[in-house]
DNA sequence: GAGGGTGAGCAGCAGGATTCGCATCGCGTA
DNA sequence: TACGCGATGCGAATCCTGCTGCTCACCCTC
């Protein structure tokens, strides 16, 4: 494979720099970009593996970037530069679908760690998945359709499929409304209300489960969001 | 690290001006507001590093202003200025959590001396405690998770989290309930008994202690308050 | 060592807030 | 018209949180 592609917005040039040195260091290729406003043109020209993001940029600022490089590219990997002490960016970032923050002032072992971890957990996530065992029924996620092991199935909608492949994906960790709104909605997600993940989430149930009532495949982890059950053994 | 920031609270301009002078000249980044009423918009905008707070201010007074603050930042630094002879202004002053007081007419030397204490302890917090490791169990503080090195866990409600990450933060130490209510729950805690920290305690320990009954990780120091067991080495 | 006073531990409870599930409706498109 | 999709509203379940009242442990004084 080619080398990572990190992309740094970042507008103070001495911490940019010392942030780029950091990163070629280790091996990555860098590209840089000093304004808020460019940055996601630069991430469309670039399509970089992942996104390192100050928060706090003159024009358009870190959450506002985030929120238009998710509806463009729902599966980029975002870490975020925050403030020290500024507690609630850190969870406004992590809600906003960043997947980790890194606080200013930082030491380039933990910059380092941080985005090598973002990096290994999104190549882990298989990309690839065309087919779902569940228990006794069978998905194919290309078509579209779940055949039940004793003769016919339900066919999904696109919509269906995409939240079922996001579950998937994430299988055995529970996945909040608003990053299912974000990963698999994309687009305007942000001003939908998060109730419509569960109406999907329901018709989905109704396809899927043996009981729709007492759901085993998909579970609803009370305050964090749902989970596709973990395969058992 | 970017310079520290300051901000003065005080009607008086001479004075203001005085305090303004004299934090400048010892390196600090100072913002001025010569009006209570318009503090917490100031603290919210400018977010710094250490609020220096006249307690007698038209409008507004200093003790309604570090209530506020305090509500909606619990961590920040506060330095008030008292009159001289005020001494119940003093104790209210730090009831109401204030780090520290500074009498007038005061000194620069005693000004500044004050402010690098108080800056100092601030710092010696590290506020991006993301993780706790206790013994065999790691706290995913972001999470609100507890998870046992052996498997499965439990998970913290946000109080309970937020009160763990102050005693974190503040290992060693025994705290007050009186500055837990304050700092951890914020607002108008002050009426509150203060054994409903106790009780949240009581939750704490269920969920970390390997014996609640016989707490090894959150002490009790009778009269002081509670602490976080210092990390064995 | 006895006794009183204070602080802390410990259920249990109840009000309130969240969160979920579900039924239903309306809208737009094929 | 059928279908997919999102909004809304209601009720139920669940959780959080602080209070009350009691007991127990500790400390101090006598």
């Amino acid at each position: 494979m080619a080398q990572t592609k990190i992309l740094v917005v970042e507008d103070d040039a001495p911490i940019r720099r010392g942030l780029v040195d950091a990163l070629r260091f280790a091996g990555y290729a860098v590209e840089e970009c000093p304004s808020g406003d460019d940055a996601i043109d630069r991430v469309c020209a670039t399509s970089p593996d992942l996104l390192l993001l100050d928060v706090l940029l003159p024009g358009k600022d870190g959450f506002a970037i985030l929120e238009e490089v998710r509806a463009s590219h729902p599966q980029m990997a975002v870490v975020m530069l925050t403030a020290r002490g500024a507690e609630e960016d850190r969870v406004r970032g992590l809600k906003g679908g960043a997947d980790d923050y890194v606080v200013k002032p930082f030491s380039a072992t933990e910059l380092l760690a941080r985005v090598e971890a973002v990096l290994r957990r999104s190549a882990e996530r298989p990309t690839d998945l065309r087919e779902l065992k569940l228990s006794d029924r069978t998905v194919q996620l290309e078509l579209g359709r779940v055949s039940l092991d004793d003769g016919d199935g339900h066919s999904l909608s696109d919509l269906e499929t995409r939240l079922l492949r996001y579950l998937a994906v994430n299988r055995g960790r529970p996945v909040d409304r608003r990053e299912l709104l974000q990963r698999v909605w994309g687009g305007n997600a942000h001003e939908m209300e998060t109730r419509a993940v569960d109406m999907h989430v329901r018709r989905l149930r109704e396809k899927l489960e043996r009981d729709a009532a007492n759901p085993t495949l998909i579970l609803t982890v009370r305050g964090k969001g749902y989970m596709l059950a973990p395969e058992s053994p």
